[in-house]
RNA sequence: CGGGGUGUAGCGUAGCCCGGUUAUCGCGCCUGCUUUGGGAGCAGGAGGUCGCAGGUUCGAAUCCUGCCACCCCGACCA
């Protein structure tokens, strides 16, 4: 019998240990709150890249880099922005080290104290908007689209894998505009974006909407998020799009020459996805028998096994892979053909399942003898016997309807997970026994959101965009409310 | 940062309460033979600063102190 991951899949931090972090993706690196993404986990987060970069440059946004160090007093410059991240900083205050005089090894050098202490970036608005001001002067050099692929840190409390490393990868976009109407649509725009990347790509279904104030991120007018719900019934936050208002352009004195001739302070977005995403990909897909990935970011798409005995078998079943492997590849379908002699047929099935393949296709003696190969797929684990004429459209067919079964399947249970509640009680208790999201009518006072928040743990996810008004009143207070909000425990 | 727990080979662990030969077992790794359609079998072998530092003791993985890291809960968290 196979050795079955004894981990309850609604138990993610033991299923990360065990199944992605110490066997696949990732290996603590002795640093705290930090990940080593293994070459595997790796090629997942560069799949995201490639589907996320061209979707931005088809929307007219270009790559830049920027520096990681902040002047400190950069940082400081938009009030409300460095007192959300002040908390959660690490700063670089000397540039050198020495031998110690004591030989006790190398220590800081005393004498070599920055003047200015240096931010490594928990997010780059400052330094950028204090480039743009350089770059800005007429409202010919507007919109500006940039966006970044950088590393940023953020010294949490408590880092959980994926979810909250200490340093993470992410893009971060950052745009001015002219107008305030033009902001927004960029915001909303770079919305439908992450959406669609969620649930084009990843699989995974996202309610879009917006933040509430005190949910709002530090220095923005409107955050805009993407929600996502993991199978254990906690809510993920997938990504977010903020439009800035003028606030980084008043900091940083960015002005622009309107038609007119008039100076104005150009209005602003910041936008961003992070190595989150693939921990929400893990945490949306996978089962007990390890990794389930959607075909569109998979880095092997399809492992072929053959199973024979002595080398001249392997040749014959080569001699028939081998150009099998090079059409699918002319497709754009990435493939593995693993003829190590060094593991069985059966390590390998193991193997490729735990690391999520969508496609496996078995050949043995049996299947030179048919003219057929066995071809099983990962989100049902069905086998069956195809014949080796049509295989290629078959994958082909298979890997699309991989991609939209797994998405279904994540809808509907998202949709299952979905409860309406009008009374505060009905909302405790089933916040408990059955998680997920709630719909709920609410007044729209932060007290009363942290009045639930303290009595629940549930916060208010987002308000719902697109969504029906409906005349209602507060689940707690009991005052008037326009429209329902989602609710849920959350990461 | 507060409460609780953990740290022993690449991974997972026994031993710790009650100090005493050469630190246990499984997986993995190396060699050989036999195997190969769902995680192979047998035989032999290699691999250890017992998280770090100090203390108690004739003697410390084990007891004490400090520190570090990780996990869980809380606080915190675009």
């Amino acid at each position: 019998m196979g050795k079955k991951l004894t981990t309850r899949s609604e138990d993610y931090s033991k299923w990360y240990n065990e199944l992605v972090v110490k066997s696949d993706l990732a290996e603590n690196s002795g640093v705290r709150g930090c990940m080593v993404i293994k070459p595997y986990g790796f090629a997942i987060w560069e799949k995201m890249q490639a589907g996320l970069d061209k979707m931005f440059k088809e929307s007219g946004h270009e790559n830049a880099y920027f520096p990681i160090f902040i002047p400190k007093s950069y940082l400081s410059k938009e009030a409300s922005h460095v007192e959300g991240f002040a908390k959660e900083c690490a700063v670089v205050t000397h540039y050198r080290l020495k031998n110690a005089e004591d030989g006790s090894g190398i220590v800081v050098d005393p004498e070599a104290k920055l003047e200015e202490e240096l931010i490594v970036r928990p997010t780059s608005e400052t330094i950028i908007w204090d480039t743009f001001r350089r770059w800005i002067q007429s409202y010919r050099d507007l919109p500006l689209l940039i966006n970044q692929w950088a590393n940023v840190v953020r010294w949490e409390m408590r880092t959980r894998l994926f979810l909250r490393t200490a340093e993470f990868l992410w893009q971060e976009g950052h745009t001015a505009h002219a107008t305030r109407e033009e902001a927004v649509k960029e915001a909303e725009t770079i919305l439908d974006i992450y959406s669609e990347f969620a649930e084009e790509h990843m699989a995974v279904p996202v309610i879009k909407g917006t933040k509430t104030e005190g949910e709002r991120f530090a220095g923005a007018v409107e955050t805009y998020c993407i929600e996502a719900l993991m199978q254990d019934g906690k809510a993920l936050q997938a990504g977010t799009s903020h439009f800035l208002g003028q606030n980084f352009a008043k900091a940083f004195d960015v002005k622009f020459a309107n038609k007119e001739g008039k100076q104005d302070y150009v209005w602003a977005t910041s936008w961003g996805v992070s190595t989150r995403l693939v921990g929400a990909l893990i945490m949306t897909h996978s089962d007990d028998n390890g990794l389930v990935l959607p075909p569109k970011l998979a880095p092997i798409q399809v492992a072929i096994i053959p199973i024979y005995k002595g080398m001249e078998q392997l040749e014959t079943i080569s001699e028939k892979v081998l150009p099998l492997v090079k059409e699918l590849r002319s497709k754009g379908i990435s493939v593995k053909f693993d003829d190590r002699d060094t593991h069985k047929p059966g390590f390998k099935f193991n193997e490729y399942e735990l690391k999520g393949v969508p496609v496996r296709l078995a050949i043995g003696q049996r299947d030179l003898e048919n003219d057929t190969y066995e071809v099983a797929r990962r989100d049902t684990l069905e086998k069956e016997t195809v014949g080796a004429s049509g295989i290629v459209s078959h994958i082909e067919n298979l890997l699309l309807d991989i991609q939209e079964n797994i998405y279904k399947k994540a809808l509907n249970y998202r949709e299952q997970h979905i409860t309406r509640v009008d009374s505060y009680e009905e909302f405790k208790q089933l916040l408990e026994s059955k998680g997920g999201f709630f719909l709920a009518h609410w007044d729209g006072t932060a007290a009363t959101e942290e009045k639930i928040k303290e009595e629940t743990k549930a916060t208010i996810r987002c308000i719902p965009l697109g969504d029906k008004k409906e005349e209602g009143s507060c689940m707690v207070t009991g005052k008037p409310s326009q429209q329902r909000v989602l609710f849920a425990k959350a990461y």
